[in-house]
DNA sequence: CCAATGCGGATATAAAATATCCGAGTTCAA
DNA sequence: TTGAACTCGGATATTTTATATCCGCATTGG
């Protein structure tokens, strides 16, 4: 069980984008990070459908946030690439086999299932708790509070 | 991102392996939840590797848990069958393009990969959390004590 | 010895992630 | 007003992973 690499993707763009002061097109944020244009811009289009960014067509257009960097969770950016459905998926096989369970009476989920829904909702919760903002900051501290500066600076340099 | 359904029939197994008194063969255990007899037998092998379970080869073999179920947790499960590989994975993608982190100076995990690391341990807690014994205890309380019993009996039974 | 079982690897199929392309629509400049 | 350049968006290939299956080998107990 691996999470997508787009995840990634999409949180480095939310992070740039927070010193961006105009649009940033998809082939841009490609280009700083290293990645397929092309690809990147498949993420891109469903953390604008997730409505976490807006894109803005034309030819000054590009992507900008939704919303200020501190109102942005890591939970809506995984949400956003990976779709919300459960991390563990009851396939009900309590309803298989020479015991199986009758299926009129499965209208409640299973205890497994339900165990398993609070660890992933433990694992959510922690993920609500990571702004932008605070990954911002931590990146900020982590190069001696330069590569936020440089960052803007390059967005700027247009 | 979703997890493998091995891990809903190794839970499933280990629970009908409370309730056996001598070693359940493989084929056994896929009658009992009506799964292919093959593939269920991978993941055995793979809880077998991870010591949840203990094979006996031979005639009169199966497997037997190598714990009582009050020690055994979904979080060596989920680990057995996925294998510890993290959930999210940073690819250091900070190194490249024109603002690119020298590599010498990221002997440091990232900011974002520390983020994730942390609400990804919340939930391995939870998980550690959870034991063989209450999914028992759940189950049971589901079906009026009716289930493990039977389970028991259909076990004896050979 | 013979039958039954777990183990491991090799193999085929299905699904998902990865990577890429071209068209519809918008904006800006001439 | 006209047009050209630029943008996003969805539909399309390619690669990787997960799923499912099979067969031969070693081991145990009758
Ligand atoms: S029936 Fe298997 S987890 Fe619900
Ligand atoms: S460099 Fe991308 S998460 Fe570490």
């Amino acid at each position: 069980m691996r999470l997508s690499q787009g995840v990634e993707w999409a949180l480095h763009c939310c992070v740039s984008l927070t010193q961006a002061a105009e649009p940033v097109p998809a082939a841009r944020l490609a280009e700083l990070h290293g990645v397929p244009t092309a690809y990147l811009a498949k993420q891109l289009q469903a953390l604008s459908r997730a409505g976490v960014i807006h894109s803005i067509p034309g030819q000054m257009g590009g992507y900008v946030l939704t919303q200020p960097p501190s109102a942005i969770t890591a939970l809506q950016i995984v949400v956003a690439i990976e779709g919300d459905v459960p991390v563990f998926q009851c396939t009900e096989i309590r309803q298989n086999g020479p015991l199986g369970v009758d299926p009129a009476k499965c209208s409640k989920r299973c205890a497994i299932a339900r165990a398993m829904a609070t660890a992933e909702h433990a694992w959510r919760e922690a993920l609500a708790e990571i702004s932008i903002a605070d990954l911002v900051a931590g990146i900020d501290a982590d190069s001696s509070n330069t590569a936020i500066d440089g960052l803007r600076r390059w967005l700027a340099t247009g």
